[in-house]
DNA sequence: AATGTTACCGGAAACGTTACCGGCAATACT
DNA sequence: AGTATTGCCGGTAACGTTTCCGGTAACATT
């Protein structure tokens, strides 16, 4: 016997009312007597009624869903999506993840498949191979609200919460020109992507603060993954200019560093310092623990959350906030020369 | 000017025919003529015609969703949403994924959401918080489908797709009693757990198969995570019956134990062993790197996928299979006494 | 007594889709 | 020629909900 789910016309039948009175007694809606409104949500109550989503959604043409797209789900965006959860969750909505796996063909296929009346708006963080943003532009035509996070979309209008991504790059640099290294190298992203670009624009500024020339051939430009960054290290430590320093703009891409550094047999603070970025929990766990960029991950998608909800429930579609939240810096052995006594680290 | 989405009434209009002959025409059926079938699919995609999911679900009472219940998103449970994701996109189906963190509660609420009929069914993997299984037993009396997966749902029948565990715990602890260890210690996950214990049966087969006794002391039941597994290390350490290897039910509780070994002053793998289990990408790179049980964890999720696919085609509610899919043991220098060449081991 | 006001309720349309049924012309079968 | 059969199409109900509109009774106002 299959114990189908109690609707309201149930209701109205066992209480012999019309379905119009009982819909309003559900609601807080005027017009509906006291005594009536009691009986009915007694009874609702009793056979655990729950409005059925669907039916709302098509009939107020609101779905109070929030469509989220990531790349992938590593530490730093799985905390994000926390974020925006938590913020949804407080303003009543639902949010559902799709994760593009940095493939644009899936976050294409991703969009198209939410658009379907599924949501009423998207987070987003784009895929690296995207390039190219017709896919959303669907949604500006469309007037169906969205904000960035984290990566953002390029020449596209919409209101983003983001890193201070050059602040980053600045303060790691910065910290490692006052432990006394001078010939610092970066790795970053490609060319393509924003945040690679303003982290190294940070770095620049801070080499530039502390009179240092910037030299081109200490910036690698190499895909964001360990092995990549593994074999360019290796490279820079081959060339002639060799650094005292790495900054690498993402934490995958110091452990390949530090790999590569110790395949090398130099030591880490003193022949040379490295900085990672994210600030992932097992950083801390290498020997030496690996120095990084903080981002406040999880206030990044809660920002996020609330942004979008807020231009929602007002209908404000036009205007573009941008918010900017600051990194922090965790120094740890790989980049502390000037330390002595080093087991004042934490390693939790 | 709002453009709002096309739907099959349009359509009918723009071609002066009734919506059926639209709908007919759309989708597989008969009782059409090729020619107006032709004309009307051309001018669909020529408007990008995308039919109205929630329109279409409130008709046929089928959402096509699965709805994925999660404890968390760490590297085990993000590759198992992967599978899962792999699965159901081959066979048309969205997932949507809930993260209960762990909480009780918003597991139930999650449930209770979903169920709203946003979801054809369930993939579920339990908190670690949850002792009793009311909220699912709804799903039973509604006929609603759902397999469970990683950590099932005791006394509850459903279909189930897991690790042998038993499996993992044996062929990490024989793996270091050939190695020679013979006072092997096991950081187990709470008692109330389901992997946990079977993990810790394993473990004692081992023992019983090599003939050495087993000793409760040597057990040790503490929270799935890293600091309790880093103070019940030092209390292991400390006691009388100090044990020459560790084998951990997690890699978290491995790095804990690590970190309580390290600074003791013991050397792995020669004053003690340790083995972790999940196989998280950095324990390679730890120093010393560190053995691991590996779970096929893309494969768990798409095989729960499939069987829920299978299952819920087949209107099949009733027959419950389980699924026991094998570890496999990735030995690393943390464990390794008898091989001398150490360098063999990847550090990718 | 006629009218206006209020409080409460029911009917029906609408959201976008599919499924069933009936109709009509053209063709095929006796 | 009369009757089935087929091919194609339109009308309508239904999924569960909200919303607008109209209706009725009771009461208050002139």
């Amino acid at each position: 016997m299959l114990n189908k789910p109690p609707t309201i016309k149930d209701i109205a039948q066992r209480l012999h009312l019309s379905i119009s009175t009982v819909s309003r007694a559900l609601r807080n809606a005027a017009d509906i007597n006291p005594e009536t409104k009691k009986v009915v949500i007694e009874l609702a109550e009793q056979l655990n009624y729950q409005p059925n989503r669907l039916a709302l959604s098509l009939r107020q043409k609101q779905t109070n869903t929030i469509g989220v797209i990531v790349p992938n789900l590593d530490y730093v965006l799985s905390t994000m999506v926390k974020g925006i959860d938590e913020a949804a969750l407080e303003a009543g909505f639902t949010v559902i993840v799709c994760q593009s796996n940095e493939s644009f063909g899936r976050e294409v296929v991703n969009t198209r498949r939410m658009l379907n009346s599924l949501v009423d708006g998207f987070i987003i963080s784009i895929s690296s191979e995207t390039k190219t943003n017709e896919h959303f532009k669907v949604l500006h035509e469309r007037e169906i609200p969205f904000v960035t996070f984290d990566r953002i979309i390029p020449d596209l209008e919409s209101s983003s919460v983001i890193l201070d991504n050059e602040e980053g790059g600045f303060i790691a640099t910065e910290h490692l020109i006052e432990q006394g290294y001078n010939k610092i190298a970066i790795l970053a992203g490609p060319k393509s992507l924003g945040i690679s670009n303003s982290r190294l624009e940070g770095y620049k500024m801070a080499l530039k603060k502390h009179n240092i020339k910037f030299d081109p051939e200490l910036v690698v430009n190499c895909d964001f993954n360990q092995d990549f960054a593994y074999f360019a290290t290796e490279e820079l430590l081959n060339s002639k200019k060799r650094p005292d320093a790495i900054f690498t703009i993402s934490d995958r891409m110091a452990i390949g560093a530090m790999l590569a550094i110790k395949k090398r047999g130099l030591k880490m603070p003193d022949d040379i310092g490295l900085v990672g970025f994210n600030n992932e929990p097992s950083l801390a766990l290498f020997s030496p623990s690996i120095s990084s960029v903080e981002q406040p991950s999880f206030e990044i998608g809660k920002m996020a959350g609330k942004v979008f909800i807020e231009q929602f429930l007002n209908n404000d579609f036009s205007t573009a906030k941008e918010i900017i939240l600051k990194p922090k810096l965790c120094v740890r052995e790989s980049s502390c020369k000037m330390t002595k006594n080093k087991d004042k680290f934490d390693r939790n």
